[in-house]
DNA sequence: AGTCGATATGTAATCATTTTCATATCGACT
DNA sequence: AGTCGATATGAAAATGATTACATATCGACT
């Protein structure tokens, strides 16, 4: 094979977290925990997913597959009147987002503590 | 029929861990490591990837990507000769395959801990 | 020297995901 | 009543990932 690209070479560890149905198809997961925190901020789905640079249309299927994925709104939604419409977050949605943010510190504390030992033992 | 004890609402998390370069994607995941287990004990790419049910030009590809990727050798190939070739791991295969369920291990902890706790905030 | 079966690798075809496009609805405000 | 901008949603087009196919190489063993 190709000889190592120096540096280039150095790999580090990445993770991914996400909710899933038994059916195994996941949905909540960091593209639709990042979506539903802008549309916490801008208080829209569409400036949302313009801020993220996905399309409308994906946003949209996004949120609605994991509310039914889940059960209940993660969103209020609103259409017409000023501007035209509106998305905010629903108190269950805000929840979630709070027990995915202390699942992601504890397994970045997980991850961190074990990297010292993971590079030792692949070098 | 059976009671169901999970309703089709009731999620649970899942996880993904890989290695990534810093340059983008990473490719060393669960994908490669069932790779590379099923070739350590089958002796063979081809007998792996058809366990694993991916075709072989797909697994072949995994491994050269994740070599080119780590900077070393994953496999020892060989053709010709009796069976027609074998690929074995190399040693520095073998840790991190090591390294990676332990790490594996302390993951599982780490969301079994969180889990109990995630469903009484999001239930 | 010829067979066999696995590795090696390019390319076309297929399947999955995402974006684009298109069109409808809604409601506060002119 | 008509405008505006966001939500709602289907369908086509484009992109990306995977498989299928095709062909070459290698080397122990007949």
């Amino acid at each position: 094979m190709k000889p190592p690209k120096s540096s280039k070479n150095d790999v580090f560890l990445r993770y991914k977290l996400w909710l899933s149905a038994v059916s195994g198809e996941g949905i909540v997961g960091e593209g639709t925990h990042l979506l539903l925190r802008k549309i916490e901020e801008k208080g829209s789905l569409k400036a949302a997913a313009e801020f993220l640079g996905i399309s409308y249309r994906k946003a949209w299927g996004d949120i609605k597959k994991s509310e039914e994925l889940l059960g209940y709104d993660l969103t209020v939604k609103r259409r017409g009147g000023i501007g035209g419409g509106q998305s905010d977050l629903t108190t269950k949605a805000k929840n979630l987002l709070e027990a995915y943010d202390a699942l992601h510190k504890k397994m970045d504390t997980a991850i961190e503590e074990a990297y010292a030992e993971f590079k030792e033992k692949t070098k």
